[in-house]
DNA sequence: ACTTGACTTAGAGTGTGCTCTAACTTCTAG
DNA sequence: CTAGAAGTTAGAGCACACTCTAAGTCAAGT
C-alpha cells in the first residue's frame, strides 16, 4: 500500500513546480527522493509530508539556507529533537516579531486609508 | 525655519542606507531631491514623511514597482485620492491575506515545538 | 597648497529563490 | 516502428532589491 508519487503529481499536490521539487532536493532541502528502475523520482508519504511542513516554513520566511540545515539535522540526527526545537523556536520568534511589525505597519496603511476617505466626504478638493 | 537634511541625515532618520536612498530617486519612488548650490541633496520635510510612509508600503511587503505607481499618482495628480486610495486598499487585502497565511503557519510550527516538547518529555527517545 | 570627508554619477556586482533550456532517456499507445 | 508524453541532468537566465565601486567635485580646516 506504499503509494508512491510522480514528481508531477506531487507539484500538483504541494503547489510547488518540478522545477522546484528538484531544485530543493539539489540543495538538501529534501532528501535525495527514491528512484524507479528507469532513475524517474518516487515520493513517499513522509516524504509529503515534509515538503508539506518545509513549505509552512517557506511561507513564513524562513531563508532555504536555514531549511537545510534543520532538514539535515532531521536527517542525520533524528534523535537531536531538542537542537529541532531550539531551530523551530528561534524561528518562531523572528515569526512572531514581524507579524507585530506587519500588524503595526497596516495601522498606518489603515489610518491613511481613512484620512482618504474624510478627505473624500468632504467634498472633492485638493490634499497632499 | 525650513530644516533641510542631507543624505545622511536622511538615512540615519530612516533607517535606509544613502545608497538606497539615491537608487530610490532613481526608482522613481522618490521625486527628484532638492539640491544645494553644490549639486548635494537637501531633503525637506515632506520627502522626509514621504519616505517614512514608503517605508511602512515596502516592510508590508508592496513592491517597489507598485510604490513608483503611488508615488508618481501623489505627485503628478495631488488630487487624484480615489484613485491613491484605491490602490492603497488593494495593497491592504493583500496584507491582510499575508497576515493571515502568517498566523496560520505559524500555528502549524507552534504545534510541531509542542509535539517535539511532548516527545522530550516523555524521556529521551526516537522520532520522526 | 593640501588633505580630509561628504557628496556626486553611471554602472557593475551580489544574494536569494526560483525558472527555464537543451540534450537526452524511457515508457506507452497506435 | 514511431510518435508523443513525461521524466532526467547540468547549467544558464531572470526578477527583485539592493549594495558597492570608481572616478570625480566641492568646501572646510591646517
Amino acid at each position: 500500500m506504499e503509494q508512491e508519487l510522480t514528481i508531477q503529481q506531487v507539484a500538483t499536490a504541494t503547489g510547488l513546480s518540478v522545477h522546484t521539487l528538484r531544485y530543493y532536493e539539489r540543495c538538501d532541502l529534501i532528501a535525495p527522493i527514491h528512484r524507479a528502475r528507469n532513475g524517474h523520482r518516487r515520493y513517499s508519504e513522509q516524504d509529503i509530508r515534509w515538503i508539506h511542513f518545509l513549505t509552512k516554513l517557506r511561507m513564513t520566511g524562513m531563508p532555504l539556507r536555514q531549511i537545510q540545515e534543520y532538514a539535515t539535522l532531521l536527517r542525520q540526527r533524528p534523535d537531536a529533537v531538542q537542537e529541532r526545537r531550539a531551530l523551530l523556536e528561534a524561528h518562531r520568534q523572528t515569526v512572531v516579531t514581524q507579524l507585530q511589525a506587519l500588524q503595526e505597519n497596516l495601522a498606518v496603511i489603515d489610518w491613511k486609508i481613512q484620512h482618504y476617505k474624510d478627505i473624500e466626504q468632504t467634498l472633492p478638493k485638493r490634499e497632499q
